[in-house]
DNA sequence: GGTCACACGTGAGAC
DNA sequence: TGTCTCACGTGTGAC
Protein backbone atom coordinates (compact mmCIF):
# COMPACT_ATOMS: atom_id res chain seq x y z
CA UNK A 1 0.00 0.00 0.00
CA UNK A 2 2.60 2.80 0.60
CA UNK A 3 4.95 1.17 -2.36
CA UNK A 4 4.56 4.28 -3.02
CA UNK A 5 7.03 5.79 -1.01
CA UNK A 6 9.79 3.84 -2.47
CA UNK A 7 8.68 4.77 -5.69
CA UNK A 8 8.91 7.96 -4.46
CA UNK A 9 12.43 7.72 -3.32
CA UNK A 10 13.73 6.86 -6.70
CA UNK A 11 11.63 9.01 -8.35
CA UNK A 12 13.06 12.95 -7.20
CA UNK A 13 16.46 12.49 -6.78
CA UNK A 14 16.06 12.72 -2.79
CA UNK A 15 18.35 15.33 -2.12
CA UNK A 16 18.83 14.50 1.54
CA UNK A 17 22.43 15.01 0.76
CA UNK A 18 22.77 17.76 3.67
CA UNK A 19 24.04 17.03 7.08
CA UNK A 20 21.81 18.19 9.42
CA UNK A 21 23.57 17.49 12.05
CA UNK A 22 24.69 21.14 12.32
CA UNK A 23 23.28 22.72 15.80
CA UNK A 24 24.92 25.40 15.58
CA UNK A 25 24.32 29.16 17.16
CA UNK A 26 20.55 30.09 17.58
CA UNK A 27 20.49 32.27 14.77
CA UNK A 28 20.84 30.09 11.71
CA UNK A 29 20.19 32.57 8.95
CA UNK A 30 22.04 30.22 6.82
CA UNK A 31 24.10 27.67 6.40
CA UNK A 32 25.75 25.93 3.66
CA UNK A 33 24.91 22.24 3.94
CA UNK A 34 26.32 20.84 0.75
CA UNK A 35 29.42 19.75 0.57
CA UNK A 36 31.17 22.31 -2.15
CA UNK A 37 32.14 19.72 -4.38
CA UNK A 38 33.48 22.88 -6.05
CA UNK A 39 36.09 24.87 -5.48
CA UNK A 40 35.41 28.82 -4.64
CA UNK A 41 39.01 29.44 -6.14
CA UNK A 42 38.50 33.33 -4.68
CA UNK A 43 42.01 34.00 -3.65
CA UNK A 44 40.89 37.31 -1.72
CA UNK A 45 41.82 36.53 1.41
CA UNK A 46 39.02 36.68 2.93
CA UNK A 47 36.91 35.65 0.14
CA UNK A 48 33.04 35.65 0.78
CA UNK A 49 32.17 34.76 -2.88
CA UNK A 50 30.31 36.83 -4.46
CA UNK A 51 28.30 34.27 -6.49
CA UNK A 52 28.48 31.11 -4.62
CA UNK A 53 26.88 32.69 -1.91
CA UNK A 54 23.68 33.26 -3.83
CA UNK A 55 23.89 30.03 -5.28
CA UNK A 56 24.28 28.81 -2.18
CA UNK A 57 21.50 30.12 -0.81
CA UNK A 58 19.19 29.65 -3.75
CA UNK A 59 20.11 25.94 -3.09
CA UNK A 60 18.81 26.28 0.08
CA UNK A 61 15.71 27.75 -0.30
CA UNK A 62 14.81 25.64 -2.81
CA UNK A 63 15.49 22.55 -0.48
CA UNK A 64 13.25 24.49 2.23
CA UNK A 65 10.48 24.36 -0.05
CA UNK A 66 10.87 20.74 -1.45
CA UNK A 67 10.75 19.67 2.27
CA UNK A 68 7.68 21.90 2.63
CA UNK A 69 5.76 19.57 0.06
CA UNK A 70 7.11 16.18 1.87
CA UNK A 71 5.58 17.53 4.85
CA UNK A 72 2.32 18.06 2.70
CA UNK A 73 2.65 15.39 1.30
CA UNK A 74 2.67 13.16 4.58
CA UNK A 75 -0.22 14.61 5.78
CA UNK A 76 -2.21 14.14 3.30
CA UNK A 77 -3.24 10.63 3.81
CA UNK A 78 -4.13 9.16 0.14
CA UNK A 79 -1.46 11.04 -2.10
CA UNK A 80 -1.62 9.31 -5.44
CA UNK A 81 1.10 10.63 -7.42
CA UNK A 82 4.30 12.08 -6.21
CA UNK A 83 4.88 14.67 -8.65
CA UNK A 84 5.07 18.03 -6.66
CA UNK A 85 2.04 19.01 -8.44
CA UNK A 86 -0.22 16.03 -7.84
CA UNK A 87 1.01 16.74 -4.15
CA UNK A 88 -0.42 19.96 -4.23
CA UNK A 89 -3.65 18.99 -5.91
CA UNK A 90 -4.30 15.91 -3.96
CA UNK A 91 -3.93 18.22 -0.59
CA UNK A 92 -6.64 21.04 -2.28
CA UNK A 93 -8.76 17.63 -2.58
CA UNK A 94 -8.04 16.66 0.93
CA UNK A 95 -8.43 20.28 2.29
CA UNK A 96 -12.02 20.67 0.33
CA UNK A 97 -12.76 17.19 1.62
CA UNK A 98 -12.22 17.98 5.27
CA UNK A 99 -14.11 21.76 5.14
CA UNK A 100 -17.04 19.95 3.96
CA UNK A 101 -17.09 16.94 6.02
CA UNK A 102 -16.21 19.33 8.98
CA UNK A 103 -19.23 21.90 8.29
CA UNK A 104 -21.54 18.99 7.95
CA UNK A 105 -20.15 17.40 11.42
CA UNK A 106 -20.55 20.26 12.76
CA UNK A 107 -24.19 21.26 11.80
CA UNK A 108 -25.01 17.57 12.75
CA UNK A 109 -23.79 18.87 16.31
CA UNK A 110 -25.37 22.31 15.63
CA UNK A 111 -28.96 20.05 15.28
CA UNK A 112 -27.98 17.33 17.43
CA UNK A 113 -27.48 19.54 20.48
CA UNK A 114 -30.56 21.44 19.44
CA UNK A 115 -33.25 18.63 19.42
CA UNK A 116 -36.01 17.33 20.88
CA UNK A 117 -34.65 13.80 22.22
CA UNK A 118 -37.30 11.78 20.70
CA UNK A 119 -36.46 12.89 16.77
CA UNK A 120 -32.86 12.76 17.85
CA UNK A 121 -31.61 9.54 17.50
CA UNK A 122 -33.60 9.19 13.90
CA UNK A 123 -31.65 12.08 11.87
CA UNK A 124 -28.36 11.62 13.92
CA UNK A 125 -28.09 7.98 12.46
CA UNK A 126 -28.98 8.75 9.10
CA UNK A 127 -27.04 11.71 8.66
CA UNK A 128 -23.90 9.95 9.80
CA UNK A 129 -24.42 6.80 7.51
CA UNK A 130 -24.74 9.14 4.56
CA UNK A 131 -21.57 10.74 4.95
CA UNK A 132 -19.16 7.42 6.36
CA UNK A 133 -18.70 5.67 3.17
CA UNK A 134 -17.10 8.78 1.24
CA UNK A 135 -16.57 11.79 2.22
CA UNK A 136 -18.33 14.31 0.07
CA UNK A 137 -20.56 13.76 -3.16
CA UNK A 138 -18.04 15.87 -5.00
CA UNK A 139 -15.05 14.53 -4.24
CA UNK A 140 -13.42 11.83 -6.39
CA UNK A 141 -11.94 9.91 -3.39
CA UNK A 142 -9.93 11.49 -0.32
CA UNK A 143 -10.27 10.80 3.33
CA UNK A 144 -8.79 8.05 4.73
CA UNK A 145 -8.69 8.40 8.59
CA UNK A 146 -9.36 11.42 9.61
CA UNK A 147 -6.23 12.23 12.10
CA UNK A 148 -3.89 9.14 11.86
CA UNK A 149 -0.97 11.46 10.11
CA UNK A 150 -0.76 13.40 13.12
CA UNK A 151 0.02 10.43 15.27
CA UNK A 152 2.82 9.92 12.95
CA UNK A 153 4.20 13.41 13.15
CA UNK A 154 4.12 12.88 16.76
CA UNK A 155 6.01 9.60 16.64
CA UNK A 156 8.49 11.30 14.02
CA UNK A 157 8.82 13.51 17.16
CA UNK A 158 10.28 11.50 19.23
CA UNK A 159 12.62 9.90 17.11
CA UNK A 160 14.11 13.34 16.20
CA UNK A 161 15.09 16.78 17.81
CA UNK A 162 14.13 20.01 16.52
CA UNK A 163 16.58 21.32 13.86
CA UNK A 164 14.85 24.20 12.00
CA UNK A 165 13.42 26.68 13.27
CA UNK A 166 14.23 29.80 10.67
CA UNK A 167 11.78 32.15 9.06
CA UNK A 168 9.19 31.15 11.70
CA UNK A 169 9.40 34.54 12.86
CA UNK A 170 8.08 35.13 16.31
CA UNK A 171 4.96 32.99 17.07
CA UNK A 172 4.58 30.83 20.55
CA UNK A 173 2.72 27.56 20.71
CA UNK A 174 -0.12 28.09 22.87
CA UNK A 175 -0.51 24.78 23.91
CA UNK B 1 4.42 40.38 15.94
CA UNK B 2 4.66 38.19 12.80
CA UNK B 3 1.80 39.76 10.55
CA UNK B 4 3.71 41.13 7.71
CA UNK B 5 0.89 42.59 5.77
CA UNK B 6 1.30 44.05 3.12
CA UNK B 7 -0.44 44.35 -0.22
CA UNK B 8 0.33 40.62 -1.65
CA UNK B 9 -0.92 41.00 -5.01
CA UNK B 10 1.84 42.48 -6.32
CA UNK B 11 3.97 40.29 -5.21
CA UNK B 12 4.12 37.20 -7.92
CA UNK B 13 3.97 38.37 -11.53
CA UNK B 14 0.35 36.47 -12.18
CA UNK B 15 -1.92 36.32 -10.41
CA UNK B 16 -5.01 36.33 -13.31
CA UNK B 17 -5.81 32.61 -13.22
CA UNK B 18 -7.24 30.48 -10.57
CA UNK B 19 -10.87 30.52 -10.14
CA UNK B 20 -12.37 30.13 -7.31
CA UNK B 21 -14.73 28.76 -4.95
CA UNK B 22 -15.67 25.44 -7.10
CA UNK B 23 -14.33 22.42 -6.86
CA UNK B 24 -12.57 20.34 -9.38
CA UNK B 25 -9.61 22.36 -10.45
CA UNK B 26 -8.75 19.57 -12.00
CA UNK B 27 -7.36 18.96 -15.51
CA UNK B 28 -7.19 22.27 -17.06
CA UNK B 29 -6.41 23.02 -20.42
CA UNK B 30 -2.62 23.85 -21.26
CA UNK B 31 -2.20 26.71 -23.77
CA UNK B 32 1.10 28.01 -24.78
CA UNK B 33 1.01 31.41 -25.92
CA UNK B 34 4.49 32.58 -25.59
CA UNK B 35 6.24 34.31 -28.50
CA UNK B 36 8.10 31.41 -29.94
CA UNK B 37 10.88 33.53 -31.75
CA UNK B 38 13.57 31.92 -30.18
CA UNK B 39 16.52 30.82 -32.20
CA UNK B 40 18.50 28.44 -31.20
CA UNK B 41 20.84 28.46 -34.61
CA UNK B 42 20.57 24.71 -34.87
CA UNK B 43 23.52 23.80 -37.13
CA UNK B 44 21.77 20.87 -38.07
CA UNK B 45 19.90 21.36 -41.30
CA UNK B 46 16.07 20.71 -40.19
CA UNK B 47 15.02 22.91 -37.71
CA UNK B 48 12.17 21.51 -36.17
CA UNK B 49 12.33 22.00 -32.43
CA UNK B 50 15.72 21.18 -30.97
CA UNK B 51 15.09 22.39 -27.56
CA UNK B 52 12.81 25.22 -27.56
CA UNK B 53 10.40 22.68 -27.11
CA UNK B 54 11.53 21.23 -23.85
CA UNK B 55 11.62 25.48 -22.56
CA UNK B 56 8.07 25.18 -23.32
CA UNK B 57 7.36 22.28 -21.43
CA UNK B 58 9.12 23.19 -18.56
CA UNK B 59 7.70 26.90 -19.07
CA UNK B 60 4.20 25.38 -19.10
CA UNK B 61 4.83 22.84 -16.36
CA UNK B 62 6.16 25.63 -14.04
CA UNK B 63 2.93 27.61 -14.58
CA UNK B 64 0.87 24.21 -13.91
CA UNK B 65 3.10 24.55 -10.29
CA UNK B 66 1.68 28.22 -9.52
CA UNK B 67 -1.58 27.10 -10.49
CA UNK B 68 -1.83 24.90 -8.54
CA UNK B 69 -0.23 26.37 -5.55
CA UNK B 70 -2.64 29.38 -5.77
CA UNK B 71 -5.42 26.66 -5.81
CA UNK B 72 -3.96 26.03 -2.59
CA UNK B 73 -3.68 29.51 -0.78
CA UNK B 74 -6.99 30.00 -2.07
CA UNK B 75 -8.80 27.06 -0.26
CA UNK B 76 -6.81 27.92 3.19
CA UNK B 77 -8.24 30.25 4.91
CA UNK B 78 -5.41 31.87 6.55
CA UNK B 79 -2.45 32.83 4.62
CA UNK B 80 -0.03 34.95 6.82
CA UNK B 81 2.87 34.53 3.44
CA UNK B 82 3.08 34.56 -0.39
CA UNK B 83 6.05 32.59 -0.21
CA UNK B 84 5.53 29.89 -1.76
CA UNK B 85 7.06 27.80 1.33
CA UNK B 86 4.94 29.68 3.95
CA UNK B 87 1.92 29.13 1.52
CA UNK B 88 2.05 25.70 1.87
CA UNK B 89 3.37 25.64 5.66
CA UNK B 90 0.33 27.33 6.30
CA UNK B 91 -1.42 24.67 4.11
CA UNK B 92 0.10 21.42 6.58
CA UNK B 93 -1.47 23.51 9.90
CA UNK B 94 -4.22 24.10 8.52
CA UNK B 95 -4.84 20.73 7.63
CA UNK B 96 -3.84 19.46 10.85
CA UNK B 97 -6.06 21.38 12.49
CA UNK B 98 -9.05 20.75 10.32
CA UNK B 99 -7.76 16.80 11.21
CA UNK B 100 -7.48 17.59 14.82
CA UNK B 101 -11.07 18.99 15.29
CA UNK B 102 -12.42 16.90 12.86
CA UNK B 103 -11.63 13.97 15.21
CA UNK B 104 -12.62 15.90 18.01
CA UNK B 105 -15.99 16.79 16.28
CA UNK B 106 -16.34 12.76 15.35
CA UNK B 107 -16.15 11.82 18.77
CA UNK B 108 -18.11 14.61 19.99
CA UNK B 109 -21.17 12.92 18.28
CA UNK B 110 -20.10 10.10 18.74
CA UNK B 111 -20.46 10.57 22.84
CA UNK B 112 -23.24 12.42 21.87
CA UNK B 113 -25.22 10.10 20.20
CA UNK B 114 -24.50 7.60 22.71
CA UNK B 115 -25.44 9.43 26.19
CA UNK B 116 -27.96 9.97 27.85
CA UNK B 117 -29.24 13.48 28.09
CA UNK B 118 -28.75 14.88 31.34
CA UNK B 119 -25.00 14.71 31.42
CA UNK B 120 -24.78 15.20 27.55
CA UNK B 121 -24.65 18.46 27.07
CA UNK B 122 -22.13 19.39 30.18
CA UNK B 123 -19.20 17.29 28.70
CA UNK B 124 -19.88 18.54 25.42
CA UNK B 125 -20.01 21.98 25.74
CA UNK B 126 -16.24 21.18 28.33
CA UNK B 127 -14.79 19.27 25.34
CA UNK B 128 -15.06 22.24 22.95
CA UNK B 129 -14.14 24.73 24.56
CA UNK B 130 -11.18 23.20 26.11
CA UNK B 131 -9.40 22.50 22.93
CA UNK B 132 -11.51 23.56 20.10
CA UNK B 133 -11.86 27.74 21.07
CA UNK B 134 -12.12 28.04 17.58
CA UNK B 135 -14.07 25.49 16.35
CA UNK B 136 -16.79 27.61 14.40
CA UNK B 137 -16.48 28.60 10.81
CA UNK B 138 -15.71 32.36 11.99
CA UNK B 139 -12.30 30.94 13.49
CA UNK B 140 -9.65 33.51 13.81
CA UNK B 141 -6.65 31.28 12.87
CA UNK B 142 -6.10 27.65 13.42
CA UNK B 143 -2.82 27.89 12.14
CA UNK B 144 -1.05 28.76 15.56
CA UNK B 145 -2.68 25.75 17.04
CA UNK B 146 -0.89 22.61 18.25
CA UNK B 147 0.35 21.69 15.01
CA UNK B 148 3.10 24.23 14.68
CA UNK B 149 5.96 23.10 15.55
CA UNK B 150 5.10 19.40 13.89
CA UNK B 151 5.98 20.98 10.76
CA UNK B 152 9.36 21.79 11.43
CA UNK B 153 9.81 18.38 12.80
CA UNK B 154 8.55 16.74 9.99
CA UNK B 155 10.98 18.65 7.63
CA UNK B 156 13.98 17.50 9.79
CA UNK B 157 12.51 14.49 9.44
CA UNK B 158 12.63 14.61 5.03
CA UNK B 159 16.01 16.61 5.21
CA UNK B 160 17.70 13.66 7.01
CA UNK B 161 16.62 11.07 4.17
CA UNK B 162 14.50 9.34 6.39
CA UNK B 163 11.89 9.12 3.14
CA UNK B 164 10.99 5.37 3.12
CA UNK B 165 8.06 6.18 3.55
CA UNK B 166 8.22 4.11 7.06
CA UNK B 167 5.80 6.57 7.92
CA UNK B 168 2.53 5.63 6.68
CA UNK B 169 2.64 2.08 8.66
CA UNK B 170 -0.92 1.96 10.62
CA UNK B 171 -0.90 3.19 14.50
CA UNK B 172 -4.25 3.97 16.31
CA UNK B 173 -2.99 5.25 19.14
CA UNK B 174 -4.83 8.34 20.13
CA UNK B 175 -3.81 11.01 21.99
C1' DG C 1 14.17 9.03 -29.70
C1' DG C 2 10.82 10.94 -27.48
C1' DT C 3 8.39 13.14 -23.25
C1' DC C 4 8.15 14.15 -18.22
C1' DA C 5 9.81 15.81 -14.09
C1' DC C 6 13.40 17.30 -11.73
C1' DA C 7 17.66 20.24 -9.74
C1' DC C 8 20.67 23.47 -10.96
C1' DG C 9 22.75 28.15 -11.69
C1' DT C 10 21.79 32.94 -12.92
C1' DG C 11 19.74 37.69 -13.62
C1' DA C 12 16.11 40.58 -12.07
C1' DG C 13 13.28 42.75 -8.90
C1' DA C 14 11.58 43.81 -4.29
C1' DC C 15 12.51 44.90 -0.02
C1' DT D 1 24.77 48.38 1.38
C1' DG D 2 22.93 43.16 1.05
C1' DT D 3 19.37 39.49 1.15
C1' DC D 4 15.29 37.07 -0.48
C1' DT D 5 12.27 35.23 -3.77
C1' DC D 6 11.21 34.48 -8.12
C1' DA D 7 11.14 32.84 -13.28
C1' DC D 8 13.96 31.38 -16.64
C1' DG D 9 16.68 28.15 -19.58
C1' DT D 10 19.52 24.09 -19.59
C1' DG D 11 21.25 19.39 -18.61
C1' DT D 12 20.12 14.91 -16.72
C1' DG D 13 17.78 10.87 -15.72
C1' DA D 14 13.74 8.00 -15.81
C1' DC D 15 10.22 6.18 -18.15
Amino acid sequence: MDNVDQEFNNYWETNSFLQNEDFEYDSWPLEEAISGSYDSSSPDGAASSPASKNIVSERNRRQKLNQRLFALRSVVPNITKMDKASIIKDAISYIQGLQYEESKLEAEIRELESTPKSSLSFSKDFDRDLLVPVTSKKMKQLDSGPSRSLIEVLEVNFSEGNIHGREDSGSECNM
